[in-house]
DNA sequence: CTTGATGCAAAGTGTTTGCAACTTA
DNA sequence: TAAGTTGCAAACACTTTGCATCAAG
């Protein structure tokens, strides 16, 4: 399932319309790669179609998240990040406090630890979200 | 090791000064436990000092931050939420979406596994945040 | 009495919204 | 052509800052 077929039958189902803008911010997001903020999503969908609007990269990205093509990311900044949700296993992010690199990481033993966490605690967890900041090998300490 | 003690020692090495609207901030970040907003912390100062302004406690806030007397939290609202640092083991958070309720807990073997997930990736960490987003037991599923 | 601290209001950030004009289905 | 969508600018919510006045050391 592609991100653009997820995205029209999404829209189809909640009778929403596709837009050349809606189309073109979807594909700069899935081009942009890694994460980024609704600013670059923005400048990028920008040179693709210079009219496009701040309100409207905002609107489509609550649409793309609510379709759970990006997921949406707090480093701790004050913005919030994106990253493709499709295609993409889930896992937890490093953070450098120095230089704001970004390192993915998955570990199943921790998922598995957090689940067994959540059952003492008759939580049901639907999301979850674990950072590690620091320094990454390039900063240092 | 008390937190007036630990302000005013810290305060001291920045040549900084113990003004009454400081104590004021301090004790009742220190009264109203659990998790609380800059704006919480301005509403209990003002019971004690009606003067004190939302610029005093935000300045303060950074100092206790500082200091390690409180703890800052982000709990993917737009605002940040701050906890007692001193005298408070560290421990992570299921946070409820539906009612908002947090639940702190500890997790030694989740803790051991991202030192050794962060070793494999020759990152250096300083500091966590694990939540895990969901319904506490009240508001079910 | 010097230097830092305060309160106020204004400025900043990132994000959201009201509205008239415009597009999609 | 009806209903959703857009760009714009203004509105928002939270936080920070400039400045004249005040108080701690």
């Amino acid at each position: 399932m592609t991100p653009e077929k997820l995205f029209t039958d999404f829209l189809e189902k909640k009778e929403l319309k596709l837009t050349s803008q809606r189309r073109t911010i979807l594909g700069q997001a899935m081009t942009v790669g890694g994460h980024f903020t609704a600013d670059e999503l923005l400048k990028h969908s920008k040179k693709e179609d210079r009219t496009i609007s701040k309100a409207t990269v905002y609107r489509t990205l609550s649409l793309l998240k609510e379709a759970k093509i990006l997921e949406e990311q707090d480093f701790g900044n004050d913005r919030k990040y994106y990253e493709r949700a499709v295609g993409h296993r889930h896992h937890d992010h490093f953070i450098c406090v120095r230089c704001g690199k970004i390192i993915e990481f998955e570990n199943g033993a921790i998922e598995r630890l957090q689940d067994h966490e959540a059952k003492k605690q008759r939580f049901k967890v639907v999301y979850h979200s674990l950072k590690l900041f620091g320094f990454c090998n390039k900063c240092g300490s």
